[in-house]
DNA sequence: CTGAAAGCGCTTACAG
DNA sequence: CTGAAAGCGCTTACAG
């Protein structure tokens, strides 16, 4: 049998309200009563119990992160980083994935789990909104993390996507590229629409138009930006450089080029946006913009603490910075070798 | 306020312990109660208090996931097994990565984690044993997964690595190299040892044996294998194959061979093990041997609920086969395009 | 089939 | 500085 609060007390000759003080550090306990109850747990090996804890105190000390199931792998950086800050806090961290659109099954153990949880971080928009809603009523904190806020008032984080797109197309036409094609990604997803922003600011700043012709669907998966490579590599004129609106649509154009018998980047500059993994790894090594997933999990958390613990400032947006790695498809002589580090 | 199940007593006239039953479904009730429950339930949006709950029945439906910090991104796949496999049977997941080293303020933290969960998967060896084995005792249910049993007896599960490595390295004396290099991994880590082991055993099939000059060591990370690599190159005769325990070495490695001028798989075939994610989409592409981490994390689930619900059986370790990935870096004319999802 | 009541292991006013 | 006691929201024998 596992110890309780009875037995430290029993085992210390005090009660157990001041075995909980100690525990707490919630009040002033004499020298000599504390070292009585220091001993008697160390060697009971007593450890408080959670559930009794929060049914007192009605708070858990963790957090979730919900994310959408078909999440790619960069999700583990998101994870990684949420993981990191919630520890640091004294925080444990429960994740959730769900299917995005059939609820139904997913909403009931979702409930449940919003019960073990002082707070949410939302990383998937599978969930229903009027239940979000719900859970905001009743004073839960939430962030959103990649989402507009909507129709949920609440604070969020996002990556600047327009931004990291128009830095970009800039330095797709400083290479001196005048004809760019963008592969697009989902309509219905904000991400896709503020890079897809970002390319058409960088070229009006160059005076030059947004063409539909020059503008392709793609769906954020590979097979779709190797189709979309395909139509674009069919124009007359063909374009001298295509921006995918992700890395992962990017890879899949990068075979559509090769298998057409021509070179990335002296046929045509490619490059992408997210800096995943394998970005580092094609040939030539792509060139693309890094987000900074573990920030934004490192973010989400601190964020969500400060309502936890109170904060009733208004609700904040935060857009993180993205960077441009330049590696080779745009053209650009970096570095030959993969990196190593060292 | 939340609603408690008083609320939901009140509103529909029965007692507190009928709608315990009808929640639990633990005692037939009659139809009309039912239905009275059923909408003062519904109508007042009640979801039970998981504390509260967990105190009453000392569980809590959560699982741990504990893992290692520094775990590379195929950590992501551990965790997906397992949040799917959990989420199946109406588990949550709660996730724990751990310095490794230093333990002490995880320690306590870790502590408070146990009382949280109902069973525990540990990915990582940080933890102090005798820890485990309190815990054991105290009856909390704990499967190993990627590390032997030791000390601690419970269910493990681990990749064959032996085997895996056995057939990798059978490949390459089927292609017909006699001098084969292998890098090592930490002698402190299993996997690394049983690679090796697999490495010896194949080369012992073919009546050759296995030369110390022709095994460097390696550390599990890209550097190491890119100066084990070099160290290779310069050996007299040079080796024909090389065979990196594991992918982030055989990146590395395959940096050093492209540096000294030399071709891959023409001048020196190269391999893995692992099958992460940029293995397919190295030049040329890497020929590994793939583990199942998905369903590595699906299957310790899987153990762990049984125990759980109060399986006896002795201890049990689950070795999962491993998958021969012939890419193109061991010498194979597989296909050419980077491959795509259809 | 249903209810009253005890109990799970904590925390925290309330007294002293 | 410390203790006795109430209460957090459930579940589950025990009666009926």
């Amino acid at each position: 049998m596992r110890p309780t609060i009875r037995t430290v007390a029993a085992k210390a000759g005090v009660s157990i309200a001041t075995v909980s003080r100690f525990l707490n550090g919630s009040a002033h306990i004499n020298a000599e009563t504390e070292a009585k109850v220091r001993e008697a747990i160390a060697d009971l090996g007593y450890v408080p119990n959670a559930s009794a804890r929060g049914l007192a105190t009605n708070t858990t000390q963790t957090i979730a992160l919900i994310f959408p199931k078909l999440s790619g792998p960069f999700f583990a950086e998101l994870i990684r980083g949420a993981e990191t800050e919630a520890g640091a806090a004294g925080y444990h961290l429960l994740i959730y994935s769900i299917a995005g659109s059939a609820a139904g099954d997913d909403d009931q153990t979702l409930g449940l789990l919003t019960t073990k949880v002082d707070g949410l971080i939302l990383a998937s928009r599978g969930v229903q909104q009027n239940y979000v809603r719900d859970l905001q009523r009743q004073g839960t904190p939430i962030v959103l993390l990649g989402e507009e806020p909507g129709e949920i008032a609440g604070d969020s984080i996002r990556p600047d996507n327009a931004g990291g797109a128009r830095q970009m197309v800039t330095h797709l036409l400083e290479h001196g590229y005048r004809r760019i094609g963008f592969i697009h990604g989902p309509e219905t997803q904000t991400h896709a629409q503020e890079r897809l922003r970002g390319y058409c600011d960088a070229l009006h700043a160059y005076e030059l138009s947004c063409v539909p012709e020059l503008i392709v669907p793609g769906a954020f998966d590979e097979h779709s930006g190797y189709t979309a490579m395909q139509r674009l590599l069919h124009l007359h004129p063909r374009p001298e450089a295509v921006f995918a609106a992700n890395d992962q649509m990017a890879i899949g154009a990068l075979t559509a080029v090769y298998e057409s018998g021509l070179r990335v980047p002296e046929d045509v500059a490619l490059v992408g946006f997210d800096d995943i993994e394998p970005a580092r790894y094609l040939r030539p090594p792509l060139t693309t913009v890094h987000q900074d997933m573990t920030g934004q999990g490192r973010l989400a958390v601190q964020m969500l603490l400060a309502r936890i613990q109170g904060s009733e400032t208004p609700p904040e947006t935060r857009v993180l910075p993205t960077e441009l790695v330049i590696r080779r498809s745009c053209g650009c002589n970096a570095p030959q070798t993969q990196s190593i580090e060292i």
